[in-house]
RNA sequence: GGCCGGAUAGCAAAGCGGUUAUGCAGGGGCCUGCAAAGCCUUAUAGACCAGUUCGACUCUGGUUCCGGCCUCCA
């Protein structure tokens, strides 16, 4: 029985699909006017495992994760650069495609754009103003009455009273309450904007992801998931909109992805203290940050730094190396799997709330089966071995060839290194160990490892 | 100020009211020409103070410290 941690309730409950068919989850995903971060990578790695783990699940899943591109940030990086803000979001949403994929993340069923969504938008915001839970202030702005909505803080934990207390003031604005939010803004004459029943505009950060979850998903689904940050009050006003325009309930569990911190604070745009996907990947390889992201549960935190990222490359490495030069027919994987429960237990841990560190903790003890069974049962380890690159798919890693994987790097080329060895061997065989050792350390000076076997030696890049 | 969450061995990170987490790093051994890898073995935990219990890292209360949200943020 699957079981996930609903913010909503602030417990793990079993996890059951409104349709046993088809499970809904919609993710709120990018704001695209610059690259991904790490905090942005955490998300995309965790709902890819996620989705993975529902689809071995359930018959269906539909995986749905908008892009955010337009809002005010986006206006003003255009205005910046002096371009077009669909040349600028164009261009941020293939680089966010291309970090997607190093990660081995796979891509959602669907990504909407909010400008896409315009009619969507339109229709639920005439279904609140028409009954009165939304207005439009003098300034034409519509904003949506959060003391209309009874429920509003149940998934934050708010209460309207002490946000009220805490609310900065909002002097510009014409609304009714300084927690009403915009659904829709007027645009300056400059601005891009789009034609309205209110008016030349543009949409609200919340309403898009009503708008689109709701259009793809029906008015009531599974799953809704995001950054911890976007509960409140991102999240909080979807829940505010959707139940408002429909009148029946939104979502049934919601899933919030905990920060990536610097120094224990949370890594974000405001403080400045982010790193880039594609600024970590020119020192470690995808499949090394895959692996940091998932070696520490989705709700707490996960603190960047290069000692754990090293970490998480040894240890993705160790995987790896007992895998290296073994392979088996899937009717003999079938078979160890049944006789051991490693299998089973890996499923299990994913099903108790996507448990990942769990998960790859039983993936060493398998690595470690294989490597002992290899000197005694070579069929036994190389069907356990198998199995290791089978579980590794259920969660997006070790899908590369081993030997590739443990040789990727930069240096001395592939053929200068076996030339190298050739040399070693010969005066390995003459019995010349100074000679060998010699090369033996010049090539570890290069970051080459070399391991002796009986069959020979192979190499690998530290 | 209001509302959340956290504090686990050298580092990272889980589960669990009583029995090995796991990875890296460390000690000892096996293997090796020597290494590396691997295997065996071993040490090092649960912020602090009370309480509940036959027994608590695990439950309850309090203290301290840290982080987050309350404003755009994944």
């Amino acid at each position: 029985m699957l079981k996930i941690y609903n913010t909503l309730t602030r417990q793990k409950e079993d996890f059951h699909p409104i349709n046993t068919d088809k499970v809904g989850m919609y993710v709120c995903g990018m704001t695209v006017y610059d690259y991904c971060h790490m905090g942005h990578a955490r998300v995309l790695v965790m709902f890819d495992v996620i989705t993975r783990h529902l689809r071995r699940r359930f018959p269906q899943v539909e995986y749905v994760r908008n892009i955010t591109d337009i809002d005010d940030k986006i206006i003003a990086r255009a205005v910046e650069n002096q371009e077009d803000i669909f040349s600028l979001t164009n261009r941020f949403i293939d680089a966010m495609h291309e970090d997607e994929r190093a990660l081995g993340v796979l891509p959602p069923d669907v990504e909407p754009r909010a400008t896409d969504a315009m009619d969507q938008m339109f229709y639920m915001i005439k279904s609140l103003v028409d009954k009165g839970i939304a207005y439009q202030g003098k300034n034409g702005d519509v904003y949506y009455s959060v003391r209309k909505f009874d429920n509003y803080g149940k998934l934050s934990g708010k209460n309207l009273d002490e946000l009220e207390a805490g609310a900065r003031v909002d002097i510009e604005s014409d609304k009714k309450d300084p927690l009403d939010f915009v659904l829709w803004k007027m645009a300056k004459p400059t601005e891009p904007s789009w034609s309205s029943p209110w008016g030349e505009g543009r949409p609200g950060w919340h309403i898009e992801c009503s708008a689109m979850s709701t259009h793809h998903l029906g008015n009531h689904f599974d799953i809704h998931g995001g950054g911890m940050d976007l509960a409140f009050p991102h999240h909080e006003n979807e829940i505010a909109q959707s139940e408002g325009a429909n009148d029946c309930s939104f979502v049934n569990t919601w899933m919030h992805v905990g920060f990536v911190n610097i120094n224990d604070e949370k890594m974000s745009k405001s403080l400045n203290n982010f790193f880039t996907i594609r600024g970590v990947l020119e020192s470690y390889d995808g499949e090394t940050l895959r692996y940091f992201i998932m070696s520490s549960h989705y709700r707490s935190p996960l603190n960047f730094s290069d000692e754990n990222l090293n970490n998480a490359k040894s240890s993705l490495t160790r995987l790896y190396t007992a895998t290296r030069g073994l392979g088996s027919s899937e009717a003999a994987m079938d078979e160890v799997s049944q006789r051991f429960d490693f299998e089973k237990r890996f499923n299990a841990a994913l099903d108790d709330d996507f448990n990942t560190p769990i998960a790859l903790s039983i993936l060493f003890e398998l690595a470690k089966l294989v490597n002992s069974e290899r000197d005694k049962d070579i069929d036994q380890a190389s069907a356990l071995a198998q199995l290791l690159i089978k579980l590794g798919d259920y969660i997006g890693i070790l899908q590369t060839n081993a030997d590739d994987f443990l040789k990727q790097g930069v240096g001395l080329s592939d053929e200068e290194i076996d030339e190298k060895i050739k040399l070693r061997d010969k005066a390995r065989a003459e019995k010349d160990f100074a000679l060998s050792d010699q090369i033996r350390d010049e090539l570890t000076e290069s970051g080459i490892v070399l391991e002796d076997s009986a069959n020979g030696t192979s190499w690998r890049r530290k």
